[in-house]
DNA sequence: GTCTATAACAAGATAGAC
DNA sequence: GTCTATCTTGTTATAGAC
């Protein structure tokens, strides 16, 4: 519970030289920040010398890149599958597009479900894996030019999914959201923020963090119970 | 407009090097960190030699201090007398506090006008200022221990502030809210992150985004128009 | 108060033995 | 695949002339 998060987002990567490497560098950038942390720091948290990381990694960057594209994945994966329910956003998915705007309400695939699971467990993810989420969201500024804008698309498709759910809520009368766009942007923002802040010595479980944030984004969105 | 934020807040810092030392550092810390920041970068946008900089500070972690500490001031006061209208928070007033709690609805002085401000103003600064508050809020952890306990004090003051607001408005019945304390965290931290995302070439300006938010807040504290 | 020059040291990355 | 040793570069900070 108070253990320092094992961190399970990057059980299959290997060998097993990579995998520790992989996770000394989450710890030690979540520490002290990417350019503050040095090979040596990483390759001695992986029981190793400094030499052996270029084994496994060119250089330094590609750590953080590999960090950051395993770490956006997950989270879009928690997102995107918390978000299912009659529809995500039009361009993430090819078939049963057709269901969207259906003016259907309440049951699970409502909106407000869906935007309540899709946030308790965003924001689950980020304060669980706060180490992993602090590096994705506050050292993407280290990333070279090409690695910064695969992992900006990576964090669009975050944005069009919750953007799908409030616009469908709003299709069916559920929502009241004068200013889509924006709202979504915010409640985004609001999970985020949630790795900056997190620690585990709290007064508050992932859990409970995530069941106030999903009333907090309902009343956001205007949903009227 | 989309002018470089010239930055008014270390307008008074004298002598004139000492302005434009801090003022480089602010931009270069913005853009790449505190760490990834060379003192020669800091000098170089300051017009001089890297060596002229320790004439007017000991260190470059002095000069982040300094910014953090006029930037975390700035802040505060902002949302302090943004805040104002029946009463702040305890600790922060020593006469005039006897208001507080008075069952007094709307006008200027109501709580839900008053978070409306607060939180407009507190946006608008983090938007206005983004160059200052990213370093603020961003390069904390770069601070030294005791220079750290220094502003991890002010912060406190923000959040007690809000929270006043929100604890104001349920005591006089214009809030509904669960979790008091979960809930300015929460409007805090969407403030806050306001300064991570927002840039001059987006398609909102400070004082929208301001507005939206406010609203927003109101939601979130269960305020019924 | 500012400069040039430099001390003192730590960083990322590589070479070559094992 | 890992090690020790090292190259090369760039860093913070200081010394001493002007």
């Amino acid at each position: 519970m108070t253990t320092v998060e094992t961190d399970e987002s990057f059980g299959g990567v290997t060998p097993d030289a990579a995998r520790r490497l992989l996770l000394g560098a989450v710890q030690a950038f979540a520490e002290r920040g990417f350019h503050a942390t040095t090979t040596r720091d990483i390759a001695g948290r992986a029981g190793m010398s400094p030499a052996a990381l270029y084994i496994h990694y060119k250089t330094k960057e590609e750590l953080l890149f590999h960090i950051s594209r395993v770490g956006h994945e997950r989270s879009v994966a928690v997102l995107t599958e918390a978000a299912q329910g009659t529809a995500t956003t039009g361009a993430a998915e090819g078939a049963g597009g057709a269901a969207r705007g259906t003016a259907r309400e309440g049951g699970a695939g409502g909106s407000a479900p869906r935007l309540a699971r899709a946030v308790r467990a965003f924001v689950r993810w980020h304060a669980e894996h706060h180490t992993t989420a602090r590096v994705v969201q506050y050292e993407l500024a280290a990333l070279d030019a090409e690695h910064y804008e695969y992992i900006v698309a990576l964090r669009r498709r975050s944005e069009e999914i919750l953007r799908g759910v409030l616009e469908d809520g709003v299709a069916t009368g559920e929502f009241d959201i004068a200013d889509i766009r924006g709202t979504a942007l915010a409640v985004m923002s609001l999970c985020i923020d949630v790795a900056r802040w997190f620690s585990p010595e709290g007064r508050r479980t992932p859990d409970e963090i995530g069941a106030l944030y999903a009333d907090l984004a309902l009343r956001m969105a205007g949903h009227t119970a």
